[in-house]
DNA sequence: AACTCGGGGCG
DNA sequence: CGCCCAGAGTT
C-alpha cells in the first residue's frame, strides 16, 4: 500500500498542483517566512503578506535589522502576533549567530523559535528535499479518510498516530513533492467540506469513501469555549494629540498597539467606566474633559474570546502631566500596529467625529 | 493534557 | 453560527 499510496498521489499531482510564489523555490529564508505566515492561515489569506515581507525584506539580514514596531506593522491584521515576534527574533538569531546561514538539519530547524513539527519537516523537506513528512489539518483530513483512522487528531495518541503513518508513507526520494502533493491534495481535492470523491483517484481504496463515513472525518473532540471580554476604549483628543498604550502585557494582541483600555466585567456602562482608576488618572476633575461621541458596541471574534468594543471620544484641554500612556500626533497614528477591532473602527469614519 | 493565541471564509 | 485554515508555545 505504501508505494501504490505514494504512486497515486503523485501521479494526482502531476496534473493539479496549483501555482503558489514560493513553489520551486530553494532559498530556505524565503520557504521559512511562508510557512511561518501560512500556519492556521488560508494560502488566500497569508500571499499579500508574503509578497509583502518579501519586498520589504529581500533577506533575511534584512529583517533581523527592522524595528519591531515596524515588524508587528507590517504584520497587522494577519492574527496570532507571536508568529511575527518569532519570525523577527529568529531572523536575529540566524544573522548574528548563524552567520546569516541558515540551519541544514531537521533538528536545528526544529530548534528554531516558532518552528514546530510541522514547519520543520515542511523546510527540510522543500529546501533540502530531507525525508520528513508534514502533518497539518489536511494532512489529517487525508490519512484519517483514506486509511478511515476513527482516532481524535487533537489527542495525543491521535498525534503520534498520524505522525507514524506519515513516516511510513512519504516516498523519501522527492520529499519535497510528496509533502507539496498531499497538502494540495487536501485543500483542493478531499477538502473538509463537499470533498470531491467522484474524481478521487483514491475512491477504491477509502476505507471511509467505501463505508460512507467521509463526512465523519477527522474526528476531533475537543471544543472551544469562547468568553467575553468588554473593551472600552478613550479616544482621548487634545489639540492635535491622543494617547496610546503598547500592550506588552501576557494577553491577545501582544506588541501591538490601542487606545487607552478601560476592561470591565460587563457590558458598557458609564458609570462602571468612570468607576475604574484609570478614569481619575486622567481625569482628575469633572471639569476638564467632555465626552463628544460613544460608539455602538463593536464586535471581534477570536478563537477563544469574544472582544466587545466600545469607543468613547473624550476632549480634554490639557493631557495630565502624570498618566502612563504615550502622546502621540493623531496624523500618526497610521504608523502603529493595531488589532482589527481598531483599525475597523478607525476605518468607519460614520463611527466617530473628526476629531481623529 | 488543556489552554491560549487572530482573523477570514464558507455552508 | 460553527467549523476550518501549510500550528506553536505555555501552563
Amino acid at each position: 500500500m505504501k508505494e501504490e499510496f505514494s504512486k497515486i498521489l503523485l501521479k494526482w499531482f502531476a496534473g493539479h498542483h496549483r501555482p503558489m510564489p514560493w513553489k520551486g523555490v530553494k532559498n530556505p529564508y524565503w520557504i521559512w517566512l511562508s510557512e511561518i505566515i501560512l500556519q492556521q492561515t488560508r494560502v488566500e489569506q497569508g500571499l499579500p503578506y508574503y509578497e509583502r515581507f518579501v519586498k520589504n525584506y529581500p533577506k533575511i539580514e534584512n529583517l533581523a535589522n527592522a524595528k519591531e514596531d515596524e515588524v508587528m506593522k507590517h504584520w497587522q491584521g494577519l492574527g496570532y502576533y507571536s508568529r511575527a515576534r518569532n519570525l523577527h527574533a529568529t531572523a536575529k538569531y540566524i544573522t548574528n549567530d548563524l552567520n546569516g546561514i541558515f540551519p541544514k538539519t531537521h533538528k536545528e530547524i526544529l530548534n528554531l523559535k516558532g518552528v514546530g513539527p510541522y514547519t520543520a519537516a515542511a523546510i527540510a523537506s522543500f529546501a533540502y528535499n530531507l525525508p520528513h513528512a508534514v502533518v497539518d489539518g489536511n494532512v489529517y483530513r487525508v490519512l484519517s479518510r483514506i486509511f478511515g483512522i476513527k482516532t481524535p487528531i487533537d489527542s495525543t495518541a491521535g498525534k503520534k498516530e498520524f505522525a507514524k503513518l506519515a513516516d511510513i508513507l512519504i516516498n523519501k526520494k522527492r520529499a519535497s513533492d510528496y509533502n507539496q502533493a498531499i497538502m494540495d491534495f487536501g485543500a483542493t481535492q478531499c477538502t473538509p467540506k463537499l470533498p470531491n470523491c467522484k474524481t478521487c483517484p483514491f475512491q477504491k481504496k477509502c476505507v471511509s469513501f467505501q463505508n460512507n463515513w467521509v463526512g465523519e472525518l477527522p474526528i476531533k473532540t475537543k471544543k472551544i469555549k469562547k468568553k467575553e471580554r468588554y473593551f472600552n476604549y478613550l479616544l482621548i483628543n487634545s489639540a492635535d494629540k491622543t494617547l496610546l498604550h503598547k500592550r506588552t502585557e501576557k494577553d491577545i494582541w501582544q506588541n501591538l498597539y490601542e487606545f487607552p483600555l478601560i476592561e470591565t466585567l460587563q457590558p458598557f456602562d458609564l458609570k462602571e467606566v468612570k468607576k475604574q482608576p484609570l478614569w481619575k488618572t486622567l481625569f482628575p476633575n469633572e471639569n476638564i474633559y467632555i465626552i463628544i461621541k460613544i460608539s455602538p458596541p463593536a464586535k471581534q471574534i477570536l478563537t477563544h474570546r469574544k472582544i466587545i468594543a466600545t469607543f468613547i471620544e473624550i476632549s480634554i484641554t490639557q493631557i495630565p502631566e502624570k498618566q502612563p500612556f504615550l502622546v502621540i500626533e493623531k496624523k500618526d497614528l497610521k504608523q502603529y500596529a493595531f488589532p482589527k477591532v481598531i483599525t475597523s473602527f478607525l476605518a468607519d469614519k460614520s463611527l466617530y467625529l473628526e476629531l481623529f
